[in-house]
DNA sequence: TCAGAAAATGTTATCGCTAACATGAACATG
DNA sequence: CATGTTCATGTTAGCGATAACATTTTCTGA
């Protein structure tokens, strides 16, 4: 006998229906263990004929918490996004948490201030930001007293905690392999200038080469496209002093394979070949790509962790930085023999 | 001189510090005309001193509304998901709303009632559920009243609006495309039996070849992956007959295209290739991929404009099936003349 | 200059919920 | 049977913002 109630059903409503106070109702919605059974059970008749739900709004007001977290987004489309997002959304869950989420639109001026200030406006706890851009107020930026503030970037910041890959391990890594390997240089194929950890994979490039005193070759420079890994990989092929390249991700190395397959050179017979990402399923020669994998999960449970203070996340303002994992396939090898 | 204040700021607290009333510190907030500039910059002083930043609960308990979406989803990752809720988070932002965003477990059993039930308890208007898998309760769910409901699957509900891609509608483009390049019959790669969008891929092509009166081959059964493809991609290889498969995925295509490279075929010459997806950048042979693209952005922002009933959306129930764009590259040629 | 209109500002009540306290009922103890 | 103790329930107030109404101030025009 459910009526059909399209206005809100209060508290105050079931506990006319059920003939007791609105703060007996509070305690049913609540399991508190004060009430008689005999009562709770009438409580809830009333609440499921009503169709009572609780209101957000009241209870938190009440509250002065809202037991969500603001996450604002650049762009979404991206697998690191995406996986960093599930990352957040599932470590809400676990904790009994929303999310609210805020795209920057492309068009717009990105700006930290701006978008904390919007986001202020929101049901939000705390906030974590996205940031696979560089923004222009990025160290002027200040979170707002009482709305702890996670950065997901590579920088580390004056105020606010930070976490991301580690990008430069990540060359490292890659640069280690390669020479240990025997080759003389390593080849790199960048991403886009204005991505930060294209930047930055390309500062550990260079650091691990210098590091060992090796003069880095001329980089290429790529966009992330498969095309672009093309090109690079074209002209690499016609450079006989490259034996092994280093493709700032996964989408353009395997431009740079099919490009070497299409001027004659094996991999890894002719070229060693490592990218980044780990996003390829199959890839050409059978064998597989060699390529780092992040842990953009981690990334995101991390972020969230550290924004509402769970998992005895230390207090303090940190600076994260998650290792990624050399995953060996088929496209390393010794260097030809001359 | 910015206090600092850790303690959070009302209208009151502005009110007393610029010696107005609440109720003047609300109508410059919200900016209402009928202030006085000297008294409007007296107020907005006092807010920037305190930092003042407006309470969510208050106003939308006031309010009654939340100018808020909830979006369900049972997984993030995949680039179909990711779109879909990157066009949910651009129209929200266009409409000035925010997307709550709920993430149910895979390993919870996975129910639409109780999904709305948790979400119902938080700030939302509305919701999208974007189901990618079955649920138990599809049919018996009803959604809550006052909340409006858009169910993000193909099939029809008898309650809520749904949308989708046009999954049958993606076949019959593809098995007439392949058929009128003189094709007398096409092979068909299935995705796994629990997705709703493979089984409906499926149906569509065994529609499209019986409405012409071609008996269907049999069909390879895949998982999406380009493992698979390769897999019957082999034993499709074998079978002379075979000059047209429809890949139900572009994974599973690329897949084909490796197994059929590597059995000595070549495409499109020997064997036409169709996926379905456009998710690769770069294809083997450098032509590239005939496939269908959906435009899941469009699938989300119609969602979206549903459940809030803008951009003059119809009033009542609707399923909407969003077709795809057949993108014609270079896989698909007559049949190889016997 | 002053009534009357218009503009600016203040007061009150309320949205739904719950902490803190108050009350009343049931029960135990001497 | 009086008294204290526990348990169940009710009452009050207030979280922050704002619509509706009330009041004060300012402006207009004869």
């Amino acid at each position: 006998m459910a009526r059909s109630q399209s206005q809100t059903v209060s508290l105050a409503d079931v506990a006319d229906a059920a003939g007791v106070s609105a703060q007996t109702v509070s305690r049913v919605v609540r399991g508190s263990d004060s009430v008689r059974p005999e009562t709770r059970d009438k409580v809830r008749a009333a609440m499921d004929d009503l169709g009572y739900r609780p209101s957000f709004a009241g209870r938190s007001l009440k509250a002065g918490r809202y037991s969500s977290i603001g996450l604002v987004m650049l762009n979404i489309t991206d697998t690191g996004n995406m996986l960093r997002l599930e990352g957040i959304t599932s470590a809400a869950a676990a904790e009994d948490h929303a999310i609210t989420l805020m795209e920057m639109a492309p068009g717009e001026t990105l700006s930290l201030t701006e978008a904390s200030r919007r986001m202020s406006a929101l049901p939000v706890d705390g906030m974590i930001f996205n940031l696979n851009r560089m923004v222009p107020d990025f160290r002027e930026f200040k979170p707002l007293p009482g709305l702890d503030t996670v950065i997901i970037t590579m920088l580390e910041h004056p105020t606010c905690s930070t976490v991301d890959n580690d990008q430069m391990g990540c060359s490292e890594m890659i640069v280690s392999h390669l020479l240990e390997h025997g080759h003389a240089n390593v080849h790199f194929i960048s991403g886009p200038e204005l991505s930060i950890s294209g930047a930055q994979r390309e500062e550990g490039y260079y650091e691990a080469l210098a590091s060992r005193g090796i003069p880095a070759p001329e980089v290429l420079r790529g966009d992330w496209t498969a095309d672009s890994g093309y090109e690079a990989g074209a002209r690499l092929a016609a450079d006989p002093t490259c034996t092994a390249i280093y493709a700032s991700n996964d989408a353009m190395a395997y431009g740079v394979a099919v490009a070497m397959h299409d001027a004659g050179k094996r991999i890894p017979e002719d070229v060693s070949l490592v990218g980044v990402d780990d996003s390829l399923g199959l890839f050409v020669p059978h064998n597989g790509l060699t390529t780092v994998r992040f842990d953009n999960r981690q990334v995101g449970l991390w972020a969230f962790r550290k924004v509402t203070g769970t998992h005895d996340m230390p207090r303090g303002r940190q600076h994260v930085l998650i290792p990624g994992t050399l995953v060996k396939r088929g496209t390393v090898a010794a260097p030809p023999s001359r």
